[in-house]
DNA sequence: AGGCTATTTATACACTTGCACAACAAGGCC
DNA sequence: GGCCTTGTTGTGCAAGTGTATAAATAGCCT
């Protein structure tokens, strides 16, 4: 029996219109819509569909620039480890500085926004959640944490350096490693509570806590600019 | 067209043999189910059915002993946080023993197995990403939060009175934050890299960590005891 | 032993999901 | 302008989802 009821009268073959893109920028507009919806529902949350929806395209193109859904979750995931490694690195270069002057700037910026960030938190923790089944996920956060670490080794080298220290690589590793754990123990407090804390608070913890690891002498108010 | 078909000849109506368990047994093993499940396959694959498999029963149950889907996972989480919470505090319960010492042994307690796990961490995380979202979550993850850092900040306040020394309320807090965010920050990188730390190494670092912080002079290895 | 009841199983259902594919049209190329 | 490539849409589908509910049975009570 042929459908006899007609919901669109004849002008019916009305289709979306739509504009080609360029690959690049087609790509970067799914991520981003990817990253938002995995931070606003969660991995469950962001179906095809939805991610669609936010990109302003249908499902079905998805399809043409990734081969499905687990690499596109992937290259997203990437795409936020990467950003945020260049963030915390780009607070490192600062020219004329002393290397305690980079620290501290260093722990600021880590402790501020655009890094201590609510929905950056979130995603990072979905992802990492996952870290322990999926191979690839591990990898790419070793690489990054393992990344940061090192430039964190390096600037403390620097610092006790300019101190007239030259410690061994064990307690250099240790001073990094806990270094660290105090700058994402603090990127964890701020992220999920951050108006616990009045502004830069964070930050001023954390430098105190950091020169205080590295048993360094107060610094003098007027020595800092 | 009726079936002729019989796939199961005659003697067909096999059905499972069960046993009835208590309902507080029944919950709690759900409640495990739930907890490996997220574990293993996150949110997005800890399914109804997947659940009631690994704790030995069939979907339908699940809804015998709970409302829905939805609150399944939140007394897990609530079981999970109790569990962890508990787990912390109980190293701090040290009869004869310095304030010194006792903030030793919860540093070293919240560094080592079973706090550190990565079945925890990955848990820990999955859940934590949608505290954004879920105001529920949320709630649950800041009391024991809060709950974690006031035990910190009352041990902190005992040994910096044992050293005579009598720090302002703000002062304290900055210590105990700062201290929370070493521990926190030692735990994360332990549970997604335990291997590459030696037995007892995060436990040594955090110990230093703490102790640098709270100014305190190094600790002779004789007293220890 | 025999029945009662709450626990448990099994099936059904409406809906969503990721993916496949055919139709279509946007925009460069001649 | 007209064609041709390919980016894009829309539809279809099988598998899986949470939930609802009827049928069965385990184990206690008398």
């Amino acid at each position: 029996m042929p459908d006899t009821t007609d919901p669109a009268p004849m002008n019916a073959p009305s289709r979306r219109k739509f504009r080609r893109e360029g690959e690049g920028r087609r790509r970067q507009d799914l991520i981003e819509a990817t990253l938002d919806s995995v931070a606003e529902h969660g991995l469950q949350g962001a179906t095809l569909r939805t991610i669609a929806l936010r990109a302003g395209v249908t499902a079905g193109l998805i399809r043409h620039y990734f081969p499905g859904k687990e690499e596109l979750l992937q290259e997203s995931y990437t795409a936020l480890v990467g950003r945020m490694t260049e963030l915390a690195k780009a607070a490192l270069v600062m020219d004329g500085a002393s290397p305690r002057q980079r620290l501290a700037a260093f722990v600021t910026a880590n402790l501020n926004a655009p890094i201590i960030d609510a929905r950056v938190f979130s995603l990072w923790a979905t992802f990492i959640g996952r870290a322990g089944a999926d191979t690839a996920l591990a990898r790419a956060h070793r690489e990054g944490y393992l990344g940061f670490r090192n430039e964190v080794e390096a600037v403390v080298a620097e610092v006790l350096a300019a101190e007239q220290r030259k410690p061994d690589a064990g307690a250099l590793r240790h001073h990094a490693i806990a270094i660290n754990a105090i700058i994402d123990g603090l990127w964890m407090e701020g992220c999920l509570a951050g108006e616990m804390f009045s502004p830069g608070e964070l930050a001023t913890i954390g430098i105190k806590a950091v020169e205080a690891e590295l048993g360094l002498a107060p610094q003098d108010q007027f020595q800092q600019k």
